[in-house]
RNA sequence: GGGGCGCUAGCUCAAUCGGCAGAGCAGCGGGCUUUUAACCCGACGGUUGGGGGUUCGAUUCCCUCGCGCCCCA
């Protein structure tokens, strides 16, 4: 269906279509044989003078993006995934060729086939003999010089923006970079990748309100997961000792700068250690990671310093909170008096909520969104954290902690609670959470407690949000920026 | 959920106090054998996001709906 708006121009274009087919030429051909890149040519070419005829022949597509056209002489830049090449189209060597180039529209697909040459003006050139039209372009690109700016137009149509913004191609690539620096840091550490189920008849392993479906054939309510966690660990209990997965959860909760509803996840699992040992895996993986896709550790986030070299900070959750409020904070507090500073401070806390929620509030409206360089905060209380370990010197608190780089939640990690019974006392603490009104309370998963009573060894586990990493490593300010496809409301 | 901002030609943007909706690019016709956002000449291109209201007259003021962006909860 066409705009109405678009109805000439793409009409234009639709007449064009129809002059080549009755002229015998295909506008939707099959393949064509590449011999270069424009990448390859500049490589080999970039150095040489001005008006020098290097005696190689070459064949080269991609996307036309400027046409300039000088009376019996032409120009043409083609853009393919590796960059552009300028296209120097000369009548006398082109024949009836160079018609049908003159003819060609901003956006089509097209080959071309000749001597690779450097102008006058010492622009490296395919000076081509032939010209082929390889895909009709019936819309036309956005504006040459200023790209497409509007957002909604480069999120709803991502292929435009990354046909004419740079940026965009550089943050794909750049995202594709960090993935395989991950997964090649994790593997050389030992750690086995593996994938896991999506559709779960239990969600677990966050707490987070989960899209639910319907399977037909067994007419089975399912969930699409909210993170990975309980089936990794099953792994754990498998004798799996390293093991992690990279791949998407889903989340029935808003959209903001750093939200998307599906979003892209690590979580690793290693036995025998704690969540120190998450902490360094984490540190030295951000540090590797921007060494090899950035090629430093050095790096700025918005305008602001962002030191991404191990090690990082790392602060009790309950001393950062009481800092920020000026109070001193302590879980045995009587109920009454935490409430009362929580209240001072202008934080909403619900009737339900006990010493540890209300702390963990108090922190995330007055400390997470200020820490800027990344920072490991520790120590979750108990009732905040039920897949945590206990405390191993003060069991009020999990070993749990959140990285948080530029004011978001990157990753949290733990020393995994093991204890089956323990377990299973947390999660009849959710089910009451739940029952008091917190539907993002998590479900208890009698499986997973099954598995948990074949005993589990000690294991550290880490999840690590990739989207948002990449924010970070992209100079991104919104989550939407990186991922290439976000949700938006379908069009009306 | 609340608040703010935005939506004008295919794209990027203008439009004074409420007074004939404009430009550049793209597209179309013509010219040009060394361009680099080529240049020159000509013609074309609009339901100003949708609907309603106020007014002699609305892109402009008001209401409402849609979509998006940002901030807050």
């Amino acid at each position: 269906m066409v705009d109405e708006k678009l109805e000439d121009l793409f009409q234009a274009r639709a007449d064009k279509v129809k002059a080549l087919r009755d002229a015998g030429v295909d506008p939707y051909p099959v393949a064509f044989e590449r011999t270069h890149t424009a990448k390859q040519i500049k490589e080999k070419y970039d150095a040489i003078e001005p008006e020098t005829e290097t005696g190689e022949r070459a064949a080269v597509a991609g996307r036309l993006m400027m046409k300039r056209s000088i009376g019996k002489l032409a120009f043409g830049v083609l853009r393919d995934a590796t960059g552009d090449i300028q296209l120097f189209c000369e009548k006398v060597r082109l024949n009836q060729d160079f018609d049908l180039f003159d003819d060609l529209d901003l956006g089509d697909w097209v080959g071309a086939e000749g001597e690779i040459v450097k102008t006058k003006r010492g622009e490296l050139s395919v000076r081509p003999d032939k010209v082929v039209l390889l895909g009709k372009a019936l819309r036309p690109l956005p504006e040459k010089w200023h790209g497409l700016q509007n957002v909604e137009q480069r999120y709803r149509q991502r292929y435009l923006d990354l046909v004419v913004n740079e940026d965009a191609r550089r943050i794909l690539e750049t995202r594709s970079l960090i993935i395989i620096e991950m997964r090649a840091y994790l593997a050389d550490q030992g750690f086995i990748e593996v994938e896991t189920p999506m559709l779960q008849p239990t969600p677990g392993g966050a707490l987070a309100k989960p899209f639910k479906t319907h399977m037909n054939a067994l007419d089975l309510d399912l969930y699409l997961r909210v993170a990975p966690e309980l089936y990794l660990k099953r792994l754990i209990i498998g004798g799996i000792e390293k093991v992690f997965e990279i791949n998407r959860n889903f989340r029935n909760e808003g959209v903001s700068v750093k939200y998307n509803p599906e979003f892209t996840m690590l979580e690793a699992y290693q036995a025998y250690t704690d969540y120190h040992g998450m902490m360094e895996l984490m540190e030295n993986m951000i540090g590797r990671v921007a060494e090899r896709v950035l090629g430093t550790t050095d790096h700025t986030y918005q305008g602001r310093a962002m030191p991404l070299g191990a090690p990082f900070p790392r602060r009790r959750l309950i001393d950062l909170a009481g800092e920020a409020i000026e109070r001193e904070l302590d879980l045995d507090m009587p109920i009454d008096e935490l409430r009362k500073i929580a209240t001072d401070a202008e934080v909403h806390i619900e009737p339900s909520w006990g010493g540890g929620k209300i702390v963990v509030e108090i922190y995330e409206k007055h400390v997470e969104g200020k820490l800027f360089e990344p920072t490991f905060v520790m120590d979750f209380p108990r009732e905040t954290s039920p897949l945590a370990r206990p405390h191993r010197t003060d069991p009020r608190f999990t070993e749990h902690f959140d990285l948080v780089i530029a004011g978001m939640e990157v990753g949290p990690a733990y020393s995994e609670l093991t204890d089956p019974a323990d377990q299973r006392a947390r999660f009849q603490d959710q089910a009451r959470q739940r029952a008091a009104g917190d539907d993002e309370a998590m479900l208890a998963d009698e499986d997973f407690l099954r598995a948990l009573e074949y005993g589990m060894p000690p294991t550290g586990g880490l999840g690590f949000g990739v989207d948002r990493f990449t924010m970070i490593l992209t100079d991104s300010p919104s989550i939407r920026e990186v991922i290439l496809f976000p949700l938006l409301r379908p069009e009306t």
